[in-house]
DNA sequence: CGGGCGTAGTTGACTAGGAAACCTTTGTGG
DNA sequence: CCACAAAGGTTTCCTAGTCAACTACGCCCG
């Protein structure tokens, strides 16, 4: 059989692996607050802003516009998200935290910082310093943020 | 506003970013040999091995055997996996490449290398083997192949 | 030996997201 | 000033998962 590298040694192949059990272990534990991993994402990104469009929240989320769409839509739904017209320009608009959403944010960070402990207690502190740093730097030289979503 | 930890000192959050964008990218690569990328992960899981029961597979790969089972189908399908029934155990079967499939691994395993080489071309070889380091103690450490997936 | 319990896999209903087609609205060049 | 291109969102169709119900088989204990 020829040679084929070991699977483990693909980096992309680990990331995705704890990257799936970090996201299902927070999945969890949002679900009690009525919220997925992805609405809370959104919620985070309109944090301390006022007033985002979609299409730039497509870009800073990852997500396709479709998709950032019916996001919206269901956080809409939920009263945790408000979208208010946007003068000057009919067809796009902005979207903004609900006061209730507002209010959401800190407790869903909570349970973030919460899962971020408990699933990497296994590394020291500086090793932990250390996987952020290299992620961060993926994500900087990457232009991970600028990625083409659409 | 009260003090909610910056999203990015999450590193679940940078995961899920960065493990994202790698396999978007690793997507389209795998796509012009006609497989996705979670068939490529059961191709490269049945690879070295002589058969393997589904429900295995399922722990192995970290998905349900529901998901499995269509996974399964759809390669049966290509040609490229088979499905041998089990001696002594009616219920069960074992799962194992085709020569088709088998010719296809080394294949995609060399994208994979690409992938993997061209998305980490940023971090230093040193770096590479730190990051690569911290997931496997994550990966270890947490048990995660054994994950409950069901 | 036979009735229930556990195990293995499949199937169907449902959900989330991507891709592309599709309105609108805006901007622009002849 | 009007036709047409581009921008901004929504909608439709499709794929790939999960979850839970279901089927089929094997095992064990009375």
């Amino acid at each position: 059989m020829p040679a084929v590298s070991d699977l483990t040694s693909h980096i992309g192949y680990l990331l995705r692996m704890v990257s799936n059990a970090v996201s299902q272990e927070f999945a969890r534990k949002v679900a009690d607050e009525g919220v997925t991993v992805a609405e809370w994402a959104m919620l985070r990104s309109l944090y301390g802003g006022d007033g985002i469009a979609p299409s730039a929240l497509a870009g800073k989320m990852g997500m396709t516009k479709g998709a950032i769409s019916k996001l919206a839509e269901r956080l809409l739904d939920k009263g945790l998200i408000e979208r208010t017209g946007n003068p000057g320009d009919m067809r796009g608009h902005s979207l903004s935290l609900s006061p209730m959403g507002a209010k959401k944010v800190p407790v869903l960070a909570g349970l973030a910082d919460e899962n971020d402990a408990t699933f990497f207690s296994v590394l020291s502190g500086e090793e932990q310093d250390r996987l952020r740093g290299l992620l961060h730097m993926l994500i900087d030289k990457s232009g991970l943020s600028t990625m083409p979503v659409d």
